[in-house]
DNA sequence: CCATAGAATTAAACACTGTACAATAAATAA
DNA sequence: TTATTTATTGTACAGTGTTTAATTCTATGG
């Protein structure tokens, strides 16, 4: 009934951050629930309301920690590939990489809509995407001469085409057309889009 | 309690699909409720239970729905864009146009997750798929000259960039770094994949 | 024309959700 | 020690999907 002591906030809020991403990553977003959680930490829903707030602001933690993960081992190899056609290369097939491993987790990033209007995410969240992408965004720098706002431009088109067909082919939505080698057509859009051909 | 009769089970299914539709369209796929379609058409979940066999296959019609809508939008003006170029624009195009007017319903479309290891599509969902697929299949035949098999290929990729271009900025996850102009990107995938400018 | 078989519709129940809140117990401050 | 703040719980509410027995209508056959 009563504050326990046997966690500091930080403890606590960690555990639970660790218990909900072990659940996606097992049962899936949609099987997620306060209350699963709780239970795996040994405490209550109301525990967890106190600590995030709201379902939203919880999800929202443990997306960034995907996000960081994501981050982590993209960004790993990125210092042993200078040339800019292997860097690229290397980004991208390391997003779809990190999305299949971590079907789960990384699905949830975008299966979790935020409540009606609150479009907003919050301010430290932000920066955990915008690193990401700037990585993607400096990776195709040589590319186009140098120039940092086409370069931007380039990055974003990347980014979203990647995206488009690691969504699909994952979901499992083009297998209709017999297209699950979603590696090969990342190499053909870097092909189409770069001029040049893998290897 | 008993039979009505005062509609037949088609109609019956029809008012069903009809009242589905329209609470996706307004308040989202999240605000769904079997219960408040019920509601909508006078009736009771357990009917709906009885039309459908389960929420899932009952979902499925909806986007069944939603998917011939989008393919008699997009393919409205096919006849009249005979130019190659003109033709896949007004594609590319007309999917995010649809995507943007129907947010809900096109969202829902995938948001909607079978449920755990069925993957499968019922028989007489794929063709609604691979006819819209067709559409593009079609129009990107001359660029490569008749191949067909090249032609499908490419299709695939323009879908699904396209298709990630429209995901991420629609759902604001390009907003934080300033690309909500999907129109502009779009162009952008054509020149670069296709080799040509607009206009 | 009436009894009976069959099918449609309902209400109720079950096991879950997310969310809110008052009550309680422990740690801290005075 | 007493008072105050704060963490934690249990409970409750309004939803959800799903199942099932019981109803009540329709249609069929005798």
């Amino acid at each position: 009934m009563a504050r326990r002591s046997e966690h500091t906030r930080e403890e606590l809020t960690g555990m639970a951050i660790d218990a909900g991403c072990e659940m996606i990553a097992e049962k899936g977003f949609q099987q997620f629930s306060a209350r699963g959680v709780a239970a795996k930490i040994g405490y209550t829903v109301g525990t967890l309301y106190h600590l995030f707030g709201t379902l939203d602001q919880f999800i929202l933690h443990i997306n960034a920690r995907t996000l960081d993960s994501m981050y982590d081992e993209v960004a790993k190899g990125v210092a042993k590939k200078p040339a800019a056609g292997q860097l690229i290369h290397h980004l991208a097939h390391g997003y779809l990489a990190f999305a299949k491993k971590n079907y789960n987790l990384w699905s949830a990033l975008f299966e979790h809509r935020l409540e009606d209007g609150s479009t907003e995410v919050p301010d430290w969240y932000a920066p955990k995407m915008t690193r990401l992408f700037g990585l993607i965004e400096e990776s195709v720098l040589p590319q186009v001469k140098g120039d940092r706002k086409k370069a931007a431009r380039l990055a974003r088109l990347l980014w979203a085409s990647v995206h488009g067909i690691t969504t699909l082919s994952l979901a499992g939505k083009l297998e209709i057309v017999q297209a699950d080698h979603a590696d090969k057509m990342i190499d053909d859009l870097l092909e189409v889009t770069l001029g040049y051909k893998k290897k």
